[in-house]
DNA sequence: GCCCATTGTCTCATTATGATACAATGATAA
DNA sequence: TTATCATTGTATCATAATGAGACAATGGGC
């Protein structure tokens, strides 16, 4: 079956159980081998990767909505999900979905509410669905082309992650439960796109006093073994509150 | 005509004009004799405040459907806007609209999309329109009952102003040309919800050097004239854009 | 002309930051 | 076993930023 057959096959369902005009688009974020990673599918018929998405039920929750299309992509049921903004251009899908019959459910025009969702790397299994080739992580040093908007959201989401560092739980949701300070460092530079002074960041960090530190190191490479750390949850909640910088 | 054979008549246009379930709700903030203002509207048959707002063309752009609505309220052409989030609970509008027949517009499930504007209060005129019955400055300090979630998206949009306050030109927008520190000071205290030393705000703010400095001073009082600043735009702009403060 | 509230500016102790140095560690290879 | 080397943990020092407080300057009211 061509994809196009399929989408007229899948458009009675949506039509049906989904709210017109309204799309949701995840921007999932993931940290592996010192690498921020981002996770995009590929839409049959389609030649750039895109973000993964889906639609509001004609009653649900837009947040209920993303947790569902999520977990449907990644297997992961609670997930760290923040909304952070609208994308409402006309013509958004024009280059990309015209060649599609106006029938078609994806030919709407949709507003398309944007998260962003942090994810245990090592935690989560892509799922390729039924209306998609692939589902992979892609580095965000080496993204691929995207379609539509969906590099523009993914910037904004980048953007939004980075005002929040100070103020949500970034680090604790990005790493894995046990990790080091130059684990943390390379996420705190991507995140930030730039370099920061080792020493100087570590004894920042450590000074927040939010830290477990572990009797143990990690060996492996030619070198001193840096110092395992887990996030003191409470701590850490607790200094969150009020940010971790407080410059006023 | 009551409210309902209105409603039933803006209802034709409004499925024939705009986009069905996203609508748009602005928090249109000002700020007037050291305080905080935010501009709110009494719907026709409703007791409480709410946001205005309106909706979406079925060919236009979200951002330019804001500028529109705005436009409509406060006359005003050129006002800084910024979407900040989307709100789309279910029954969002369930307590303040299921009296209203399920055939007008309004009783439609909505995804809103939130905007805050900031406008210079002394060049605003309030503008009432066909279904509404009032359109008035309240001060944040004594926020009325609000209509739907209309609270909380206000809440929302305080939270993302302060959020921006070191990277977007807010004191520029909401202060008339010329102002004085103790004025910039009391706005940045009602953003941040908390009092600031008086000198040593105003030896940060002059650090940054974004100011021109007036040979006049404000007369009023007994007591000592404040000193008069503008915004220089060319280094305001420049600072704005790495971040007033630059923690990391 | 005195009083008082407010503003502009200064000082000083404390803390945070940037830059740099150096010892500690662990794998590798001689 | 020992030397080597990359990386990490930690210390140091100069400089900058911050918090707390003092004090003089100003303008209107009495």
């Amino acid at each position: 079956m061509d994809e196009i057959s399929l989408f007229e096959e899948r458009s009675k369902e949506f039509y049906k159980d989904y709210l017109p005009h309204v799309s949701i688009d995840c921007v999932v974020f993931g940290f592996h081998s010192n690498t921020l990673k981002v996770l995009l599918i590929r839409m049959k018929g389609q030649e750039h990767w895109g973000l993964p998405g889906g639609y509001v039920g004609k009653d649900e929750h837009i947040d209920d909505a993303a947790i569902r299309i999520l977990k449907s992509r990644t297997g992961a049921e609670k997930v760290f999900l923040e909304q952070f903004k609208a994308f409402g251009n006309t013509g958004r899908s024009e280059k990309d979905l015209s060649y599609l019959p106006e029938s078609i459910w994806f030919r709407q025009r949709f507003i398309s509410v944007g998260y962003y969702a942090l994810v245990d790397y090592e935690q989560i299994i892509p799922v390729v669905d039924d209306i998609s080739t692939a589902c992979e992580w892609k580095s965000v040093h080496e993204l691929p082309a995207m379609m539509m908007d969906h590099r523009q959201i993914y910037e904004a989401a980048l953007e939004n992650m980075r005002f929040q560092l100070n103020y949500k739980p970034i680090g604790y949701n990005l790493l894995p439960e046990e990790f080091t300070m130059p684990d943390l460092q390379k996420l705190y530079e991507t995140i930030l796109g730039k370099p920061l002074s080792r020493s100087n960041f570590q004894r920042k960090m450590l000074a927040y006093d939010i830290f477990i530190k572990h009797d143990k190191e990690r060996k492996g490479g030619a070198h001193r073994s840096p110092i395992l750390y887990s996030f003191d949850q409470v701590k850490y909640q607790a200094a969150l509150k009020t940010g971790l910088k407080e410059a006023w």
